[in-house]
DNA sequence: CGACGAGGCGCAATTCTGTTGCAATTTATG
DNA sequence: CATAAATTGCAACAGAATTGCGCCTCGTCG
């Protein structure tokens, strides 16, 4: 099934745009900032013509959004032929280059809520640093004088 | 224990707004963003001012902080002599109010994350609408026209 | 007591993310 | 081709948080 035949099927015109970025998303199969997005895009595209791109797209269900613990979002689309990924996983987000990914095959546990609480949904963010930070971090603690891996904060 | 010995204990200085701030988040005992300890404090006082002094907080480990899925970070400390409450629990989000409560006595899961990822820590956000905000949601649906509960949009 | 210096504070300005308004353009459709 | 609705591009705006920098304050030491 092709981006254009997503982008049909829930009444969305294909665009270029809107091609380019779903392709983009479902290549990358992990969360990408909007700058990440527009990195990838041919120069010259407009800011807010992507933000409004990922929210229609987000709208249609055709991708979803994460917020990092950085504070921007993330937006990421799995194929829905594919099995599996429709989202509920937690996120791992690099706090050293921002590199978010999925975490899937895991649920997202049950939390209660006390009575009269409406959950309209749910977030999990693992933080911390993605392997190739990792490996730079302790390269530079070995070596010169770098920072080193003894934050354990939570909450 | 007073909030003036928390601090000396640390080696920060004891001056009135790291009091005040730190009273009022041991008081209220629930994360508070920037803009709801501002409103609480003396009016006049100094945003940046109270940035640092909540990033000093949460440096010596006396206040932490949960970034809520509106983007804006609460601040919550719990006294460190008191039992239970460390953090480590999952948050709740009211998006109509933007009340955050702690849902304490539900540890966050163990996530497991591929090798050679280093995990700091981890952020779990439940969101929704809070009591207050529901009723009055529900009312104006019954009545005029007002929003319905229909999301329930994850990941 | 008085000077010194680190730690804090207050103000202005800036950065970063994301949103809104609006006019111009494109596209589906008859 | 005409039309209306969807989409785009640009400018301006909004809110959270940070940075720079000079001034003030407090503890310390001579």
């Amino acid at each position: 099934m092709t981006e254009r035949e997503f982008l049909e099927e829930v009444g969305l015109r294909p665009t270029e745009i809107r091609l380019d970025v779903l392709k983009l998303l479902f290549d990358e199969g992990r969360p990408l900032s909007h700058g990440e997005v527009q990195e990838r895009l041919k120069e010259g595209t407009d800011r807010v013509t992507l933000y409004r791109t990922l929210s229609s797209l987000e709208r249609v269900g055709l991708v979803h959004r994460v917020l990092g613990i950085d504070g921007s979002w993330r937006f990421c689309a799995h194929r829905p032929d594919h099995p599996g990924c429709p989202g509920n996983h937690p996120h791992f987000l690099c706090l050293d280059c921002g590199l978010m990914v999925c975490l899937p095959d895991q649920p997202l546990p049950r939390v209660d809520v006390p009575p009269g609480y409406f959950v309209a949904g749910k977030q999990l963010v693992v933080y911390g640093r993605c392997p190739a930070c990792e490996a730079k971090a302790s390269k530079e603690t070995n070596s010169s004088g770098g920072k080193d891996p003894e934050e354990e904060d939570d909450d």
